[in-house]
DNA sequence: ATTGAGACCTGTCGGC
DNA sequence: TGCCGACAGGTCTCAA
């Protein structure tokens, strides 16, 4: 389920019994996730102390006293969990914990992963802007610098829908399936519009890519401050998952539709996303 | 080069 | 109750 908000809370959650931690065992309960985890993983952990432990997009980067850093993505239902060593009760081991992380801090980390779409990494030195996926990954939409024109700027000329492209990691880094529809949703531009459409022939952006701009901060924003909050009633989302239901703008009389596009389902209000 | 379809996994939910 | 298909918040690869 994991988009920005979901990493950026299971940062906040294991940062204390991570940053500046050393690694006392590393427990490897499988070979591989999506992919095999490095050669050696558990040893080149071993030892080394988590200077930082940053996010970048949908991944989890941990800065090593090695200068390696540990790349984790929790794909499509990843989790970690923090649990105190030694604990009087500790919980019961689940099929899908598949790595755990015996921190100097007294925590065990446990990352949890039952369909094992997620990754871990070992970068060298320097190989971060390298790496596949790192190198290439668009601008932090929360960062100042992302804004109206840097989306335009990334947008321009693209034949595909603007949907498909607020999912390319390449346009804006972080936003997954549900965010990038509620994005669409605040900033009142149709899915299925072309992404080129928010950019004039040059590059330059129109209003639509300031607003998509302001509605990708806004919705990833107060998605990070709900998680530290208490769970609240109903849904959290303005469309996802709500086909069939009244729009919530007040803006307009539509009801939430679902569609599949680029293999997804998308929900939007035909009514005010144009 | 871009773009869409299919693959990778397991779990859950709704309908029959 | 049980079975079965559809679907799930993400990449990655492959072919057009």
């Amino acid at each position: 389920m994991p988009e920005l908000p979901e990493v950026e809370e299971v940062r906040r959650e294991i940062l204390p019994a991570m940053e500046g931690a050393r690694f006392e065992r590393v427990e490897l309960r499988r070979r591989n996730l999506r992919r095999p985890f490095p050669r050696d993983f558990a040893a080149r952990l071993t030892g080394r102390t988590v200077r930082a432990l940053r996010r970048r997009g949908k991944y989890l980067v941990a800065e090593l006293s090695s200068d390696e850093s540990l790349l984790m993505h929790l794909g499509m239902s990843g989790w970690f969990r923090v649990e105190r060593e030694g604990s009087a009760a500790p919980e019961p081991a689940d099929a899908h914990d598949h790595v755990v992380f015996h921190m100097s801090s007294g925590a065990a980390v446990v990352f949890n992963d039952p369909r094992r779409f997620g990754a871990m990494d070992l970068v060298a030195p320097g190989k971060l802007a390298r790496h596949r996926a790192l190198g290439a990954m668009g601008p932090e939409p929360l960062d100042p610098a992302f804004d109206g024109a840097a989306l335009a700027r990334a947008c321009a000329g693209k034949r595909t829908s603007l949907k498909a492209a607020l999912l390319d990691q390449r346009v804006v880094a972080g936003l997954g399936n549900i965010y990038a529809a509620e994005a669409l949703h605040l900033a009142g531009l149709s899915p299925r519009r072309r992404a080129s459409t928010i950019a004039t022939p040059s590059g330059q952006p129109k209003e639509s890519a300031h607003r998509l701009a302001r509605a990708i901060k806004e919705v990833l924003r107060r998605a990070i401050s709900r998680s530290s909050k208490p769970a609240s009633r109903g849904s959290r989302f303005r469309v996802y998952d709500r086909e069939g239901d009244r729009c919530t703008t007040g803006r307009c009389k539509g009801t939430v539709r679902r569609f599949v596009q680029a293999g997804r389902s998308t929900f939007y209000c035909p009514d005010c996303q144009q």
